[in-house]
RNA sequence: CGGGGUAUGGCGCAGUCUGGUAGCGCGUCGGUUUUGGGUACCGAAGGCCGUUGGUUCGAAUCCAGCUACCCCGACCA
């Protein structure tokens, strides 16, 4: 308990954290250059980066929001091993068909082996090992861990990189029909976790790609960066999310959310095509066709991995049935670069509460003067007291140079101490995403700060 | 994998055409000073100029090969 307190307010000067002043030529988009500027990340090689204290504890926090919504979907974290056999491959078939994307190594016994790009064999050869039974299902189970893909291509970032973190979950059903009760809880599940993050998810029909199948969404966040295309409804972008009240077992309940949020046209390039989308949604002004980040993307698939690995269970009647499978990925590396796409503005991050790495970005504006430094002193111990996370610039830096870093590094509220404002004895309070400001008594800033922290 | 480009201290760049043994801005470190939107000054550290080979008395600079990285197209969280 101590050591979390402490790890999760700082001082600067004690902190870690490398600010670029100029930006790294490589970097195209703002997420990317932002990420680099504000000491998030750094790269290792061709798509693989360093997440570095900043970005690490953001990264974290994305992961823990992540959890928070699988588990309260029902789902179950386990960790699974990065390393794999390609035995298993094989008996799935994809050993083959996965290409150069898959990084395959050798093992000192010159056995096949292969950094994993995805665990669906994997998670089937657990299952199969212990359930037997109709009765023990449904089960969804799910990890956080880091992937590997050869990209051709790696780009912007952690947007898409060769190493990335996947959350990856996969349902076991007995039929299609609880099959697709599962589905449903994570289509529920992903839009409240988009948008607790602050941002507005557009679930959009996709294509199924290799993981195969035949029911699948993606979810996508509007960007003009993005590399998916999309034809939607405007509409969605006003559809209200689930509440947190929503009972998850209640299979009606959860397909009523899913029929409302895909009864409007919706889908990627890939799945539909400009004249379906003219012809389903014909009013013009309700019509986005525009550039998305994939966050998220879901399949039903069925038995194809239950039959290639014989993964079944025995019904009520006593015969063996091939389970039917879904599974459910979310990037949070990704995640994270998506929503500095999604919220920044021209002088850098802009973060929702719910992920800041920080709650408050503490500044005081004159170290080394005992006003100023006591009341700043004061200041971060009744906001770490209030169990709020501070980065505290007790650094030497100049105003100017604070106020940049702090407008960089986006934290939702920043409570600035200098000589001037204490002399009236008022504290200045700023909103990151707004720029409000306003000054108030010292012993009330715990309270303002909270208040604002409800709003961002 | 096809097309285009780059490689010089932590970051951004100049120097390459016209070979003579490396420089600027920012950052970093030590000090003084300053402090309400990147304060000023003094001092210091840090680079076998991506790599290998060649030409030359001498190569960051000329020539050849290799490698890495970036950008544009087909795949994905």
């Amino acid at each position: 308990m101590m050591q979390n307190q402490k790890a999760r307010t700082m001082k600067l000067s004690k902190y870690f954290l490398p600010i670029l002043r100029d930006t790294p030529k490589e970097a195209e988009i703002a997420s990317h250059r932002l990420m680099l500027r504000a000491g998030m990340i750094r790269q290792q090689s061709a798509g693989i980066y360093s997440w570095l204290p900043l970005g690490y504890k953001v990264l974290q926090k994305v992961e823990n929001l992540i959890r928070e919504e699988q588990n309260r979907a029902g789902a179950i974290e386990l960790k699974m091993p990065t390393i794999q056999s390609a035995d298993l491959w094989r008996e799935s078939g994809r050993y083959d068909d996965y290409g150069k994307e898959m990084l395959r190594i050798k093992d000192r016994h010159e056995r096949d082996m292969l950094f994993g790009p995805t665990n669906e064999e994997m998670i089937t050869e657990i299952f199969r090992g212990s359930v037997k039974s109709y009765k023990d299902l449904p089960l969804n189970l799910y990890h956080i861990q880091l992937k590997f893909r050869d990209e051709v291509r790696p780009r912007f970032g952690v947007m898409r990189s060769r190493e990335f973190v996947m959350k990856d979950a996969y349902s076991f059903d007995m039929d299609e029909a609880a099959a697709v009760h599962s589905y449903n809880k994570m289509f529920v599940a992903y839009l409240r976790t988009f948008a607790r993050m602050g941002l507005k998810p557009v679930p959009v029909m996709a294509d199924t790609g290799p993981i195969g199948g035949n029911l699948s969404h993606e979810f996508v966040i509007l960007a003009d960066t993005g590399e998916t295309r999309l034809f939607a409804h405007k509409g969605l972008l006003e559809e209200t999310i689930p509440p947190a009240s929503l009972d998850y077992d209640n299979v009606a309940a959860v397909q009523e959310q899913v029929t409302k949020w895909t009864q409007r046209y919706a889908a990627t390039d890939e799945k539909g095509n400009e004249a379906e989308f003219h012809a389903a949604v014909s009013d013009e002004s309700a019509r986005i066709e525009a550039r998305g980040i994939e966050v998220g993307h879901i399949f039903y698939f069925g038995t194809k991995y239950s039959a290639a690995m014989n993964a079944q269970v025995q019904m009520p009647d006593g015969k063996l049935q091939h389970v039917h499978m879904g599974s459910y990925g979310i990037g949070p590396t990704r995640l994270v670069a998506a929503i500095i796409e999604a919220l920044h503005d021209e002088n850098g991050i802009v973060w929702p509460a719910s992920i800041a790495p920080f709650h408050v970005a503490l500044l005081n504006l004159k170290v080394g003067d005992a006003a100023t430094d006591t009341a700043a002193q004061e200041a971060y111990a009744q906001l770490t007291a209030a169990g709020l996370d501070v980065l505290y610039d007790d650094t030497q830096d100049g105003p100017g140079a604070k106020f940049k870093t702090a407008d960089l590094i986006g934290l939702p509220v920043q409570v600035i101490i200098g000589p001037k404002g204490l002399a009236e004895g008022k504290v200045e309070l700023k909103i990151r995403k707004t720029g409000e400001r306003v000054s108030v008594a010292p012993s009330e800033v715990v309270k303002i700060v909270q208040q604002m922290l409800k709003n961002v």
